[in-house]
DNA sequence: GATGAATGAGAATTCATTCAT
DNA sequence: CATGAATGAATTCTCATTCAT
């Protein structure tokens, strides 16, 4: 389906740091202008239809972890996994919200969708006793600082270093640290 | 002057989520279009301008202290306090570079500017032994998600639980639980 | 026939005051987009047909009392009678030939269609001596004018007021007094 | 001004049938687009502007006769003659209307502008015994249509017959025979 | 230096028309 | 014949930039 491809290409496009206008995505998909329109009923359909069907999806698909029932240090530890196996999805997600919209409507977005999962894990963990008493809010916010930063920062690093294995156990590890009550610990 | 009168109308601009066009800069500082271009050469350069005389000195001043010759933990204490201190500049430095500058650069500079120093200074930590033996670039990393998160989300947090001084604490102890080796805790 | 319904389609959305476009039509009709073009060669023949086959029929049956063989008076009456009846058929006229043509297309239109058959029954009412002897261009444009005009605002007047056949009394006695000699009335 | 140059080159637009396009306005003024959009916010409120600056005054002027206090014979009668006056005006304003706004729009506006203030001549007029008493409504309608149907089609007669006086003449007579009262005429 | 009117490249959107299936 | 996806010319509007005064 050319819905799909045209999705892609913004996503490429949005990639590659080039502007996100209609003429180049219908360039990019070698069809016409007003071809997007046989597809989407205004630019802001297309940028949603990206939004709701590609962006979200891939990233609910990485909170399903922390979504699901089993026991709060699995799904931390899960949450760690997935994002490392989906990396380029938040990268891709900042940019697209950031290029797209409004500042405000990204943090809204980022909140809701990405840190309020994290907060209620981070609450049933100090609930259960496993996660040590702090505020979940701030715990919420360094759990996606520690994950997704580093992810996003990996290409500024020298080539060599880039052992995102030996990094994700490193994050792992330090979460742990922070995070879990000494008897969960051990 | 009139150029930094221009530099800080920008800001305001941002700030205040409106389009940042030469018009409306002119129009807020009470000047002729044209006179922008007195003392700009163009866009870009005015936007560079309020990047390096605002922007970026604010940042460092922040830095100052982690770029200081205290000890590790004075430093990373000392940067929480006064990121607290200054707790408009980063959600403004980071819509300001996502605003006016392409993701790419914006990641590049926010390593360069914020991440290179926290990470010297978690190698400093480590090498002196009151930092644990992790990852410098993923404590950076993670340093500043857990510091700059909850400041950005501050906003969708409640209103009762907008305790500025009791965040900070629990951001300090956060840190310390998992940076400090157990002699410096002590 | 297809050529038919494509047609009253067009109609229905004039009246509707929906645009008037090729989608549109065949959404309506519940045919294809390029189906439209195995009947019609291109826009402007459809809108031909319509006016054709459609538009001009009705007005020239509203005119046929006009052309008839009846005496003066009685085809005044009649075309007054007849306009009533039909009295969607003006304003649906005048909507269609200003939203599909050009104006000077419609003056022109207009004054073969219904003027001239309304000069034609003023000259002969003068010439037996029915019709006061007046200029037959300005009594036929009188004529027009006093008959479509209600027609056309009788949607701005208060529910209470629009009694049809008291109006159309009004404008027959109007138009007796004006155009008809002392002989005649008598 | 550039303003009324602009607005002028709307008219003679409209006047020559030729599209009311940006572009062409722009062209015909010797101005880029661009130019326009500093001088009015959107087309929109171009168009407005051409209807309220010009347009409605001209009518205003024509019609400054029927809103004063001179007798209603004499309204009557100067309505005519300030018509004739202004001959370009009512063809002019009619395809405005009707070349930049909806129908609905149009017949309101014409409604309101135009034989409101008839209406309440006739009314005046039947009162005071002056006009006969026919519905004011039909009345006004005819005025309208009497007077501006043959400066509507009067391009499209024979020129040997285009004798405006004579044709005010016999518009004013027809009028006099139909609206005024014996004694009035007396 | 200051001005601000003029510019025009570039972006989104509409819609009649074509053509391969 | 019917289809409907694809087309692209035409249109409105934005905004950084220039330049004569």
């Amino acid at each position: 389906m050319l819905r799909e491809e045209i999705a892609t290409t913004v996503l490429d496009l949005i990639f590659q740091a080039q502007p996100v206008t209609m003429d180049l995505i219908a360039a990019k998909c070698g069809v016409a202008k007003g071809t997007l329109y046989n597809y989407f009923k205004n630019k802001k359909e297309l940028i949603n239809y990206v939004h709701q069907t590609i962006i979200i999806p891939r990233i609910e698909q990485d909170l399903a972890i922390v979504e699901s029932d089993k026991s709060p240090t699995t799904k931390l530890h899960g949450f760690v996994d997935s994002t490392f196996n989906f990396q380029e999805v938040y990268p891709l997600y900042l940019q697209f919200i950031q290029s797209q919209r409004t500042q405000v409507e990204a943090d809204k977005e980022k909140f809701k969708l990405v840190i309020h999962p994290l907060i209620r894990l981070c609450e049933e963990g100090i609930q259960k006793g496993v996660f040590v008493d702090l505020d979940a809010f701030v715990m919420a916010s360094m759990i996606f600082g520690t994950v997704i930063g580093p992810i996003q920062m990996m290409q500024y690093r020298e080539e060599n270093t880039r052992n995102m294995e030996k990094i994700k156990q490193n994050i792992i590890r330090l979460l742990d640290k922070v995070i879990l009550t000494q008897q969960e610990i051990a």
